[in-house]
Formats: structure tokens, sequence, C-alpha cells
RNA sequence: GGUCUCUUAGCCGAGUGGUUAGGCACCGGUCUGCAAAACCGUUUACGGCGGUUCGAAUCCGCCAGAGACCUCCA
């Protein structure tokens, strides 16, 4: 099925249709973590995010190279007293290497987006890794003008740069009003404007993290990684560019700076911008006590959360949000959120053991058709699943016998909600797992529940209640049907 | 202060110039020895005030409120 795709690119502020530059193949960038905290629910946005985009154009037959990078060097800590490496400045107080602590956290963060089922990129470069390719940038930009050295640091000269270029096109913004309005700063006086930002850092004394230059022993600035990175893996054109709204001034804006400052002819075709996320209504943030990791969502332990969440409920959550919107993080959200997957899951499960007829009393291309219009629509995650949720009222009444459904549409919707369930949502169901402990356990529950069974037609209610009860307290939910029973594990 | 975005029923959250989003909760029902689960049905909307229009929650203006970025952050 040859499927229009549209994203809403955030340079032109318009819906466009989605065509590579190269097809079939197709270059994906999106900024990854820092590397210097455990990964939290802010993380998941746009991990999700772009993870949906990634296996969907992959369901449409592109080659999709996707470049999420690992910052693991060079973000400048500007709210502290000096400008220091944050890696740097965490393993300083952990007494550990940065690269242990890079480490550490990679790992952490790899073990998270695994457990949200979040595909792992096709290249996932570090930072630090490419301080020579940074370098190499930094002569080129040097060389063409659009920076200068001061006390052995290197800065990009916006406003020289702007008088060739538009700076500011992305984030909608001049130049003159910034320079009127930004603040003081750390290195202000090493700027020739206020606007300026470092290619190249000479590293503090006390600075671990720092290479040698031509310059100074010092480190890259906050923006050239993912300029280097993206044109490296994918070439001086791509097609897609991806983060988190907050990432969109300076970091993009700086980033198609560097990239336009540089030899060749560096473009970006697709800029695509995930929103926020807030809890209870309010920004996450450090400050203000509602940060949570996900390992808090996981165990529950956080005060604000009423009980754990699943890895699924998250994903499913954040699914059911646009990715332009915001999405608000809540207790009651959350609970619904998991009872209205479990309840398309149990549909799942049925479908799978529906009976076909003659003929089907329900139009089940035109709810495939919806499904696609919906996801081609700037990946609409929330009408994709209320359509789907749509189909799982057709399968509980054909299950019921009020819908009939034939014996090719079937084997079609079978395949319709594996690929938009399993394959482009990326959604799991957990309870698989759960039942996964082991066959002898199954044979036991099946076991008692059928002298359950037995107790009731013999009208022993005592019998029967106290398995139920019991099997209920280790954890294993009995639900009784018309011809027997089902159970499935906490 | 500057730039920008948002405001939808009890909660979350889509969308559209005139026709049911969806999920959860509530309520009613089916099923059941009771219950749970499951399923079916159903109620409550579009921040306020003006304007454009045959018609606006959807377009425009003003007001109020919330938020984002401008400063490390996803």
């Amino acid at each position: 099925m040859q499927q229009e795709l549209y994203i809403y690119n955030s340079l032109s502020r318009k819906k466009e249709v989605f065509e590579p530059i190269n097809a079939p193949h197709v270059g994906l960038y999106v900024c990854g973590p820092t590397v210097y905290g455990d990964p939290h629910l802010g993380h998941a946005r746009p991990a999700i995010t772009f993870d949906i985009l990634f296996r969907y154009l992959t369901h449409l037959g592109y080659k999709v190279r996707y470049v999420r990078n690992i910052t693991d060097v060079g973000h400048l800590e500007n709210d502290a007293d000096e400008g220091e490496d944050k890696i740097a400045k965490k393993a300083r107080l952990d007494q550990l290497e940065p690269m242990e602590v890079v480490q550490y956290y990679t790992n952490r963060y790899h073990t998270y987006m695994q457990g949200l089922n979040v595909l792992p990129p096709s290249i996932e470069p570090k930072a630090s890794g490419h301080i020579i390719e940074q370098q190499e940038m930094i002569r080129e930009i040097l060389k063409n003008g659009y920076a200068y050295e001061s006390n052995g640091s290197i800065y990009f000269d916006v406003v020289k740069y702007n008088k060739d270029h538009k700076y500011g096109e992305l984030s909608g913004r001049n130049i003159e009003d910034m320079i009127s309005n930004t603040r003081t700063l750390d290195g202000q006086d090493e700027k020739q404007n206020s606007v300026d930002f470092a290619l190249w850092k000479k590293a503090a004394p006390e600075h671990i993290m720092r290479w040698p230059s031509e310059w100074s022993e010092g480190f890259p600035g906050w923006h050239l990684e993912c300029s280097v990175m993206g044109r490296k893996y994918l070439g001086e054109q791509f097609d897609i560019h991806g983060g988190g709204m907050d990432l969109k001034f300076p970091h993009h804006e700086c980033e198609i700076a560097q990239n336009n400052a540089c030899d060749g002819d560096m473009n970006v075709k697709y800029w695509m911008h995930n929103n926020m996320i807030t809890i209870n209504g309010q920004k996450m943030g450090k400050s203000l006590g509602n940060f949570i990791t996900l390992e808090q969502f996981v165990d529950g332990s956080h005060e604000l959360l009423e009980q754990p969440y699943s890895p699924m409920t998250i994903r499913f959550f954040i699914l059911q949000a646009h990715y332009r919107s915001t999405v608000d993080f809540s207790n009651e959200a959350l609970q619904a959120a998991e009872k209205g997957m479990q309840r398309l899951f149990t549909a799942l499960n049925t479908l799978e053991k529906l009976k076909a007829s003659d003929k089907s009393s329900f139009n089940l291309s035109e709810i495939k058709e919806k499904c696609y219009q919906a996801i081609n629509d700037d990946l609409n995650c929330p009408i994709l699943i209320s359509h789907l949720f749509d189909g799982v009222k057709i399968i509980n009444s054909i299950k019921d016998g009020k819908a009939t459904i034939s014996d090719s549409d079937l084997a079609e919707m079978k395949e319709l909600y594996k690929t938009f369930v399993f394959d482009i949502l990326g959604l799991v169901s957990e309870n698989n797992e759960a039942g996964a402990s082991g066959k002898l356990t199954e044979s036991l529950i099946d076991l008692l529940l059928n002298i359950r069974q037995q107790a009731k037609q013999n009208k022993d209610w005592a019998t029967s209640d106290k398995v139920r009860d019991e099997l209920k307290a280790l954890g294993v939910i009995i639900k009784d049907t018309k011809d027997g029973f089902e159970w499935e594990l906490e």
C-alpha cells in the first residue's frame, strides 16, 4: 500500500509531505541524552516519539539509518559559578572517572529504553569519540571567517554569520532582539557579542575532561557534536532531524549556523520537535520536587506516585497524546491509560480466538484506511489508537455473536492489529511475560481452578471461594466465563 | 521584558466552519451462587466578551488564566 506521510516541519511551521532525498534511504538524526544522570520521564518522550517514526518509516519500506547520539562531553553548566563541563563536575563529586560516570548512565539509559520497547538506533555515536571531527569543523568555520579565537577559546561569530545567512529562522528570533535582551553570562567578556557561542572552550585547571588542540587544552562547545555526527553518518544533506522542543533554541539554531558556516552545502530537510511533559500540570524540574526517574516510575517509589506503573503503561500513555502537545502525568491519567491498554490487549487475545463466518458485518478496509490516515497525519497516534478501540468494540461484538467476520477478513484483521499495535506503536503485552513463570505453575493453577469448577458444580461455595480468594492473594486474577474460567497473573 | 504556544465535559486527550473522537470514571444493563472480570448502552464539553458568517467550539480582535523558550534541561 502506497502511503503519503505528512510530517510537521518546525522550519516551515507547516505539515509537509515526506519525500526522502534519496529514497528508499532515509537519514534520521535525533538528539539523545546527556548521560550525567539517571534516565527520567523526560527522556521517554523523544525516545518514544522518534521510535514511532523509525518504526513507521521502516514499515513503509524505507531503509532508515537512525542516528541518536550520546552526549558525554561538552555541555557547559552556566547556572554554576564557573563554566564547568557537566560530566566533569559530577565525576568530581562522585570521585569517579568521567568515563565511568558516562558508561554507568549510558547503560542505565539503555536498560530503561529497552523496557519502554524503544528500538536501538542504527548508530549511537558519542561526542567524546568525535573530538577530532569536531576540531576539524572548527577549522572549517575559522577558515570561512565565521569564528574567532579569544583567550584560547573559539567562538562562533553570530553577528557576522547573520549578515550572510539568516540566524534564528528555526526558532523565530531576530538577532537585534537577542542582543538587547541577552543577560550577562559566564565568558561574556571573551565574546565579541553576547549572542556568540563557544565552539571550543579552554579548560580551567580543575576541569578533568580535556583534549589537546592548537588553540588550547579544552573541550568542544555545546552544539558542535550534533553538527559533526549528523554530517559524518548521514551526509551533508539528510532528511529528518528531531529532538525536544527545548532544544530548538539555542541548540538546533546553533547547529544550523555551524552547518551553514562549514564548507559544503549542509542541509536538513525536516526538523521535528516533540513537546515536553508536565507532572500534575507543572513542568518537571529538579527544583520542583517532581522530578521522577524511570526507575521510580517502575517501582512506584516516588512520593507523587500512588502505585508503580509499568513501562508499557508509560509508553501507551505517551502515545495517547500527540507528540507536539504537552502531556500531563497524573495518577488518575496513568491509571486510566493502564486500564485502557489492558482492554486493548484483552481484545487482541479475543481476536486470536474468534471464529469466522461466511461474511463480515462491518467494513474492515475502512478501519484499515482510517488507521493509516491517522498515522500519516503527522504521526497522530491518539487518533490511531481511537480507531483501534473502535475495532475492539467490533471484536467483542463478534465474540458475543452480534457481529460476524469472514475468513479472509479475520486473517487481515489479525495482521492489521499485529502491524499497528506491535510493529508501529511498539506495544508489548506484559501479561505474557508474567505467564512465563513456568509450565508447571500454569498446570498447577489450571488444576486448582478445575477443582474449584467442580466444587461450584456441587454448589460447594466454601471450597470454591477458598480457592478463589487464596489464589487471588497469591496474585492470580481469576475471570469466570460462561463455559469455564480464564486467569492471568497480576 | 522579548518570542511563541495553549485553554475542550469528573480526569486524560483528539478533531472539525454545519454530522459520535477515543480512553478512564460515573450511571444503567447482560453474565454470575455471590463477587470479580468481561461485555453492551449512556450522561455531562469546547476560558470570558465582542466581531465575521445563513451557521463558530472551529476564523478574527480584546480580556483572563496556564505553559514553553530566551539560562543547564527531553
